[in-house]
RNA sequence: CGGGGAGUGGCGCAGUCUGGUAGCGCACUCGGCUGGGGGCCGAGCGGUCGCAGGUUCAAAUCCUGUCUCCCCGACCA
């Protein structure tokens, strides 16, 4: 099928120096990959049959869920972008035609198939309905990086649900989620399914799929029957030895001492004993302190969805003028409202006076000051997850999501069925997304080791690597050249190297490359009557006899 | 968008501070030797030093502007 000394894989001794993560470096030097610009990559042959590959498994279970398979434009007029209010996004390309009439380059497609189902679907005898496409999208990332993990311009298969009710919804999405678990098993990814932010598309409900691997961008907290995006995860905090009670708060002088570590340190007390304040100015109400635990962070997306509320950090002269002086400034006395995270608790806490250089200690939430509580910090690893095993903190990349997005779509696109009696309603929809080069990039950043790619068999471009070690015109290329016949002939993938090269660089080829089998036809085993196979995932190795070689080699696939 | 770094042959780099013949390793081409882990010898090809302007007798090198790429952060339907 594919003989090396013709195909296009430019395989390379050294990484590209500015390549950081392991997939990046591997699939550069395997020649799978090349760059044409920042976030844009062109797919050389080998890594175009991997990403078929991945495409090729999703396609199949898409279908087994009625899933149908179109294919919408990238090129899109902005007027639905403009009716759903998502022309205003950033990162959305927009470009005019020689008209002068506005266009987009779609980030995704909710605006394209809601247009059509909205044309074509009018009763709900028309529905469920589940569409999907694998097209490119677009998008104006401000940062693109790590190769093909964040680019902008890449696949994605993009699948959406119709159903005339919450319901409904709930069988779609339930139905994707399955079909999303076969899809990642049968790519050999370790996996986790994780509850995520609805973002500002403010659905019912969202999971991302995410692959643990180092060059992740993401966090997941995990515990034994708990995952969840470090973005939402809810834990309960380690608990902390605080100095005693007091019956009031009383002033300790801190001069010069602003910062958590300062304070516990001059104090002698754990840096948990402390209540760290943040003033944020939050949309429709001003002026607020969020109060976090010394030793924690705020997570401003849990902060964002407690308030309901976009909110910003506060300026240094707006905290001076309605709080107090800025590195001082407390709950106790303070003429804003207290918004006090849940992990906050007890008695004989310190915080600032609102006045200079000046601290309280011996404080007591609700006795000292009133506040709202909220749970707005971000968790960490040792918190006690909400099934009660301990949280553990791990990078991951986002090769899928699923979405309950409901009406967002439906309405301002006007995507409505009538029911049994007549009466129009709003479709409800699901998208479902996944990203195939993610998926390729994570299987190689969880399998690869020291000299390269190592792929599961679903995934390999080929499935044998056939190796001559002799050159073209001798005895023993042709051993090699008549057992390639027999392999292909068997139906085998294989590709065969049957370049004028030194041995050294043929075999590290194959390892960089990763095929799941490799087959060496040289002389030293010409001489015993057999050739040698090696499997790149666990190394075993394998003596097949010359003339049953292709037959053996197949049915070492199977395993 | 903030911070940092880099653009010199296909790849990796030196040369820039202190202006004066563009260099090294690998790759590539040709010839030969070698042949189980990127081997050796010899001969070659290939670069207006990211781009534009300026200073100078003279600019890869100094000055100004600009573009691109990478890393950290912000951001990420």
């Amino acid at each position: 099928m594919t003989r090396l000394s013709q195909a296009f894989i430019p395989t390379l001794k050294d990484a590209p120096a500015d390549a950081e993560a392991i997939s990046h470096k591997l699939m550069v030097r395997a020649g799978l990959i090349r760059q044409m610009g920042a976030g844009l990559w062109t797919y050389l042959p080998a890594g175009w049959r991997v990403e078929r590959k991945v495409e090729a498994i999703i396609r199949e279970e898409m279908e087994a869920i009625g899933c149908q398979e179109m294919l919408m434009p990238v090129l899109q007029p902005a007027e639905p972008w403009q009716k759903t209010g998502r022309y205003e996004i950033d990162e959305l390309f927009k470009l005019d035609d020689r008209k002068g009439s506005p266009l987009v380059l779609a980030m995704t497609h909710e605006e394209a198939v809601t247009y059509h189902v909205a044309r074509e679907v009018r009763s709900y005898r028309d529905l469920p309905l589940m569409l999907f496409q694998i097209q490119t999208k677009e998008r104006d990332e401000p940062r693109p990086r790590a190769g093909v993990l964040r680019t902008r311009e890449f696949t994605m298969k993009d699948a959406y649900s119709f159903d005339r009710d919450e319901e409904g919804l709930s069988r779609s999405y339930e139905a994707q989620a399955g079909a999303y678990g076969r899809i990642l098993d049968r790519c050999g990814l370790r996996w986790y399914k994780v509850e995520s932010d609805v973002g500002m598309m403010g659905g019912s409900g969202a999971d991302e799929y995410m692959a643990p691997c180092p060059a992740g961008e993401n966090e997941v907290a995990l515990a034994p029957g708990y995952a969840a995006n470090v973005e939402v995860a809810s834990a309960t905090a380690q608990p902390v030895e605080l100095p005693a009670a007091m019956d009031a708060p009383e002033k300790v002088a801190t001069p010069g001492l602003t910062t958590v570590e300062e304070v516990s340190a001059a104090l002698k007390v754990a840096p948990a004993a402390l209540i760290k304040a943040l003033p944020v100015v939050v949309e429709g109400r001003g002026l607020n302190m969020v109060l976090l635990r010394g030793d924690h962070r705020l997570n401003e997306i849990k902060l964002r969805n407690a308030l309901g509320a976009d909110f910003r950090q506060a300026k240094p002269e707006e905290i001076d003028a309605e709080i107090g002086p800025t590195g001082f400034i407390g709950p106790v006395g303070a003429k804003v409202p207290v918004i006090k995270d849940t992990a906050i608790a007890g008695a004989g806490l310190i915080c600032g006076a609102n006045q200079p250089d000046t601290h309280l200690r011996g404080v007591q939430p609700g006795r000292d000051f009133a506040f709202e509580e909220l749970d707005v910090r971000t968790v960490e690893a040792g918190d006690t997850a909400p099934g009660g095993g301990t949280i553990e903190i791990e990078p991951a990349i986002e090769v899928g999501n699923i979405f309950k997005l409901g009406t967002r779509y439906s309405v301002p696109l006007g995507a409505t069925f009538l029911d049994e009696g007549g009466v129009e309603h709003p479709i409800v929809m699901g998208s479902y997304g996944i990203g195939p080069a993610r998926i390729v990039a994570a299987s190689i950043e969880q399998r690869a080791d020291e000299r390269g790619i190592v792929w599961p068999a679903s995934l390999a471009p080929w499935q044998v690597h056939l190796v001559s070690l002799a050159k073209g015109g001798e005895r023993e290329r042709e051993a090699a050249d008549k057992l390639y016949g027999e392999l292909e002939a068997a139906g085998a993938e294989v590709l065969y190297d049957d370049r004028d090269a030194g041995p050294g660089e043929k075999l590290t080829d194959a390892e960089l490359l990763g095929c799941s089998l490799r087959i060496v036809v040289g002389r030293r085993g010409l001489a015993e009557g057999v050739v040698e196979a090696s499997e790149r995932d666990g190394g075993a190795e394998h003596k097949l006899p010359l003339e049953d070689a292709a037959a053996q080699a197949l049915s070492l696939l199977d395993v």
